[in-house]
DNA sequence: AGCATAAATGGAAAGCATTTTCGTTTACGC
DNA sequence: GCGTAAACGAAAATGCTTTCCATTTATGCT
């Protein structure tokens, strides 16, 4: 948590009783979610919780690296934690399509590749997303057997 | 044009003028562009065209695999002609950040590396989403000069 | 060519995720 | 503690996308 707290302060955002209650979501589900998802479960605990609070903190969290935001099912978005060691060296993440769970995965897949890629396109590379989706160990025996 | 025809019929879909319009649109413009782009541009010809035709014809012919769908700025679909010999081989795309143009990327950036990444995250890996962004050499000499 | 029919279409309206507005509340540096 | 800018909640707005439904049209069959 504490180094959540310490990307926080250094965004310039405050720390909030909501703020803290949105990281220990993450902290503790490791799945992504979405804002509504976050806002259905700690609207019991924090009494009053507004929606677009939940919204306005999940993407500054995205903007400060704390959030790994994707394009799930149904045009809607998803947010997970990012528990890179550091969040600004470039890596990819993996979602478990049995459970939402999201895994950090070390490296860039692309980099390597790169100069292949605009050898044959003749484009220059600026930048890419990578979205992978898998199971986990757990759901994968739990899906075999 | 006759090989997208083709796969419209190949998906049970009739030949309309409205899809043609569609079709041929993106062979000439070869970029990637929103229902509403199309729309604007294809209403004048054709008189009459309702929004929700094209964005179902634009959909259905994403399902047939006539064009791909990426997600493009603030939050929109954007959809793009896909060229490729087969597109049932899987392959990736890349978009010039500078015109739009899409381009294919033969061969899977991922598939070389999954067993690597299955073997560090545990992850039975069943599917992922590749999206390049660059600039085209059009794009790179107008960015440099 | 004409006919039957299921598919396609347009316009209006609805749906729905997300954002904006704005008055009130709160974190936090001093 | 106090002042102030930031954060917040509620309601409303926004805007992309889809649905509904009555009308039109492509197409297979004679």
């Amino acid at each position: 948590m504490q180094r959540y707290i310490r990307m926080l302060r250094e965004g310039k955002l405050k720390i909030t009783p909501r703020r803290e209650a949105i990281l220990a979501y993450f902290i503790k589900e490791g799945k992504y979610a979405t804002p509504e998802q976050v806002w259905k479960k700690l609207r019991i605990s924090l009494g009053r919780l507004g929606l677009p609070t939940v919204y306005r903190n999940m993407e500054e969290m995205h903007q400060l690296g704390i959030l790994v935001k994707v394009e799930g099912v149904e045009n809607r978005f998803y947010y997970g934690l990012c528990r890179a060691e550091d969040p600004q060296v470039h890596h990819h993440h993996i979602i478990c399509q049995g459970c939402h769970k999201v895994r950090e995965v070390e490296g860039c897949l692309v980099g390597s590749l790169s100069k292949q890629i605009e050898a044959k396109t003749g484009f220059k590379l600026t930048g890419h997303t990578v979205h992978l989706q898998g199971l986990c160990q757990s759901c994968i025996i739990a899906d075999g057997g």
